[in-house]
DNA sequence: ACCTTTTCTTAATCTACATTAAGTTTTTTG
DNA sequence: CAAAAAACTTAATGTAGATTAAGAAAAGGT
């Protein structure tokens, strides 16, 4: 049921049968089609999501009405508005499923309890909140070294199969321009 | 002498004397002048630290030799170039005082043995990590969100006094601009 | 297979901000 | 406190990328 969380955990730290147990009491395994909502603007965060497969976006709206992407979650990571799911407060983002998505989801409710009760899940969180701390620090760097079309050029390069997968819009928002820009760099080569 | 981190992590976890006693064997103090470097690129980044008083501030030079401020941390923050300090390879950073900064430091061989001692060092370090996430998230929208004046406005009714404590160019990089936008946008009004 | 909706493209025009360069003010240092 | 260095300002010119608008292509539903 839950293999593909236990999978990646066992990269990080070793649980035991009885641990894995524990944890899968408090989790929730859910499918979301392609464009169903996780989380809209307005409403409390409940969950943080896993991906297993498939791949949702982390999104607001703009002062304009423009769609802004802020976040992708493809296999293996986690994705939700922080501060929204753990004050539950009301969100500034969308959830969305950007394809098919098999996720597994823990709710706000029992975040805590699992680290009362998992020392190594507390170990596997601070490692990859280490993770995102990283990614963090080379998109900004990123985002402040590079034009419009040298960002799309890196990004495509680095996941020319993911860039297919997804319309180009949510990419273009992504990185920081707009689609007919993004339409503009992919006709010049 | 480590007072202000005992503080700090107090507010998220209850550190018994012990406990205290073994973090302290595990830290050091320093003070460094204004324009020190911490860091410097091309160095392997051997300590995170914790600013306990005063500023420091993270940043690159960027393809065109212009230098480029990702990061400032003032009290009671950590900052470092994780990737760089976790897995002890060159670093494209430098980590330098932007005053007359006291931090405590914790080096990288000293990191993992202090979590496997201390677990509530794993919770606190866990906690500050979202807390960054949570920041993280928060910049991000608010990058793609607003125009370069907009940006300065918004930090500058956040933040006011920090605003008058350091060097314009530093916050112009910053938030994404040039010095020279920055003195345009002051001069309007 | 057809119709609707969504996504992508093209091209003309526009603008926020960068660049360059010179001068001025402030801070630092001996 | 004088000289040098660092930081800031002003203004003219340039450009990456936004905006607008209309049409074309692809995807999705029935």
């Amino acid at each position: 049921m839950y293999t593909a969380l236990y999978n990646h955990i066992n990269t990080f730290v070793d649980l035991s049968n009885d641990e894995r147990e524990i944890l899968a009491s408090m989790l929730k395994s859910f499918l979301f089609k392609k464009k169903a909502f996780l989380l809209e603007q307005g409403q409390i965060c409940r969950s943080n999501y896993f991906v297993v497969k498939g791949c949702l976006r982390l999104y607001f709206i703009d002062i304009k009405g423009v769609e802004q992407t802020t976040q992708f979650a493809i296999e293996n990571w986690w994705i939700t508005d922080l501060t929204s799911f753990l004050f539950q407060k009301p969100s500034d983002f969308f959830v969305q499923a950007a394809e098919d998505t098999r996720v597994i989801a823990i709710e706000q409710h029992r975040y805590d309890e699992m680290f009362e009760r998992l020392p190594k899940i507390e170990k596997y969180f601070r490692l990859i909140l280490q993770k995102n701390h990283q990614a963090s620090q080379r998109r900004i760097m990123f985002l402040y070294s590079f034009t419009a079309e040298e960002r799309y050029r890196h990004f495509n390069s680095l996941f020319p199969e993911f860039v297919q997968r997804i319309p180009q819009y949510m990419l273009a928002s992504y990185l920081g321009f707009t689609p007919e820009f993004l339409s503009k760099i992919r006709a010049k080569k």
